[in-house]
RNA sequence: GUCCCGUUCGUCUAGCGGUCCAGGACAUCGCCCUCUCAAGGCGGAGAUCACGGGUUCAAAUCCCGUACGGGACGCCA
């Protein structure tokens, strides 16, 4: 059996958190099983969708690098054998309307000439009666002369599929196992729109049918509508792919990731200094694990040990803590090259002039925290100082400075260092050793208000690596100018 | 209101009838390492497995209820 699963996302708007999981399971399902990957672009939102959105889904898949074998590319060009793979592109083909007349002509779907108002009233009138908000089905059984009253008034009509009102829609759901519906509880839905676009129900069993997909992979938000579409696959003679729901991801409280939980576009997270490979597999491990628990991923692990038994049915809290966690791993495990690359967009928004630092040496510079950043968007702030001028941390100044001895430490090390012959690592600390033992202090004392000197704050790098980038210049001007702060 | 789905440490989860007075990870706390901060190492605390009934020699694991949470009931997807 060939495996193709796909990710038809709408474009009303950026491309969300949970939008991504579920794209990217899809993907691990894909990958897995040495199948394909589909791009599908659900537009038959004519209101709602916009160039924009479809843009907004390119960047984010680019970005985590979850790459499609078949779909939409961003040139406009097409990949694989079932273009086009933009539903409004479909629709203008008029590959749903054949259906639809299928459908019609067979009494498997019905002409409804409801106005929306008249919709909504019964809606309300239903809900004020505590029933179902459900449509009653009463243009199923317009005789053709009142059919032809209304087209005679201009009414234009829906489509409605005519719902088997017996027996059952049920699966075997790939993750939640064996789920039924009573059909008396689906309802004639619309299939074809007033505007003769088809609605999200139908052209995703028509699509997905003529796609070949074999697995159909999305959020549980889905659950109520897969009986309707069983039944629309029924209609048309067609075998129902297999189907899995995941559970959706929630914000810390308790409800559907939205807007209010800050940032929910992906690409809102590159923005905020977060790896692509490290959100990938945080939200791998969002409503997934592997038997063993592990939580760490190397390139191409997760594609091999990804298996959807282990899914979870229940929602996930996205916990912004472990995200952070993960990036910060992930950055550890950065090369400082590649690292240096990741950070200088962040380095020039926040306006650091980097000057003319040599390659290594910024790199250099770079290393120096590597263990430390978290996000990209700290670096900046953390090698800051070596490129302008050091802005003192009042805590700092106070608490290293105000030191009787701080005054002539700073002095005395100033001299050390305008007259030391090599000015590397090993000889800047052999010195700083060494005029501590000639002075009888303790290294601490000499090395807490250099730091502070030449960097404004009394935590960092280590010392002597951080003096050596630094330069000679730089470093005794700033313990002169220590000086001057110390009591 | 009706239907569907879910419920293990604060969070993500392991667990598929005995090896579980429940394991791992994040967060948290302590110790070690150490020129500071991190990172790393070690350790602690943290879950009456939502609750109540069954079934069984034995249940987090199977069954039935209840509660709570979520989703759907759109000419949105």
């Amino acid at each position: 059996m060939n495996i193709r699963v796909r990710f038809a996302p709408s474009p009303t708007g950026f491309l969300h958190i949970g939008g991504v999981r579920t794209a990217l399971f899809n993907y691990l399902f894909a990958r897995h099983n040495n199948g394909t990957f589909i791009l599908r672009i659900e537009d038959t939102d004519e209101e709602r969708s916009t160039a924009a959105s479809v843009k907004a889904i390119f960047d984010g898949m680019e970005w985590t690098k979850l790459n499609w074998d078949e779909g939409p590319m961003r040139d406009g060009s097409e990949l694989g054998p079932h273009k086009p793979y933009l539903q409004s592109a479909r629709a203008d083909a008029g590959i749903y309307k054949k259906y639809i007349d299928q459908l019609l002509a067979e009494g498997k779907a019905y002409k409804c000439y409801c106005t929306q108002e008249e919709l909504e009233s019964a809606r309300q009138e239903a809900i004020a009666k505590k029933l179902p908000p459900r449509y009653s089905g009463k243009c199923k059984h317009l005789t053709d002369a009142q059919r032809a009253e209304f087209e005679a008034r201009g009414r234009r009509p829906a489509v409605r599929f005519n719902m088997p009102k017996e027996g059952h829609a049920g699966w075997n759901d790939l993750i939640r196992g064996e789920v039924t519906f009573a059909s008396k509880d689906l309802y004639d839905l619309v299939i074809q729109k007033t505007s003769g676009y088809p609605t999200y129900n139908f052209a995703c069993v028509i699509d997905d049918h003529m796609m070949e997909i074999s697995h159909v992979i999305r959020g549980d938000d889905h659950i109520s509508n897969t009986p309707a579409q069983i039944q629309i696959y029924r209609a048309l003679g067609w075998t129902p792919p297999e189907f899995a729901h995941l559970s959706m991801i929630h914000g810390p409280d308790g409800t559907k990731l939205s807007k209010r939980h800050g940032a929910t576009s992906v690409i809102e997270y590159e923005k905020q200094g977060y790896l692509s490979a490290a959100v990938v597999n945080y939200l791998a491990l969002l409503g997934w694990s592997t038997p063993d628990s592990q939580q760490l991923f190397a390139p191409g692990e997760l594609e091999r040990k990804f298996d959807i038994k282990g899914c979870q049915k229940s929602p996930a809290i996205f916990d912004p803590a472990k995200l952070e966690w993960m990036n910060g791993e992930y950055i550890r495990m950065t090369p400082v090259a590649k690292l240096t690359d990741l950070a200088m967009p962040f380095i020039k928004e926040a306006g650091i002039n980097i000057g003319g630092a040599d390659r290594a040496r910024l790199e250099g510079i770079i290393s120096l925290e590597h263990e430390k950043y978290k996000r990209l968007t700290e670096v900046p702030g953390l090698i800051k100082f070596f490129f302008s001028d050091v802005e003192f941390d009042a805590a700092a100044v106070e608490k290293v400075f105000k030191k009787p001895e701080a005054k002539s430490i700073l002095e005395g090390m100033a001299e050390v260092y305008s007259n030391i012959a090599s000015f590397t690592e090993a000889e800047l600390e052999r010195a700083a050793r060494g005029y501590a033992e000639l002075k009888n202090l303790k290294t601490g004392q000499i090395f807490h208000p250099v730091r502070v000197a030449v960097s404004g704050r009394t935590h960092g790098p280590t010392l002597f690596k951080m003096l050596e980038y630094m330069g000679r210049d730089t470093v005794v001007k700033r313990l002169k100018e220590a000086v001057k702060l110390a009591a």
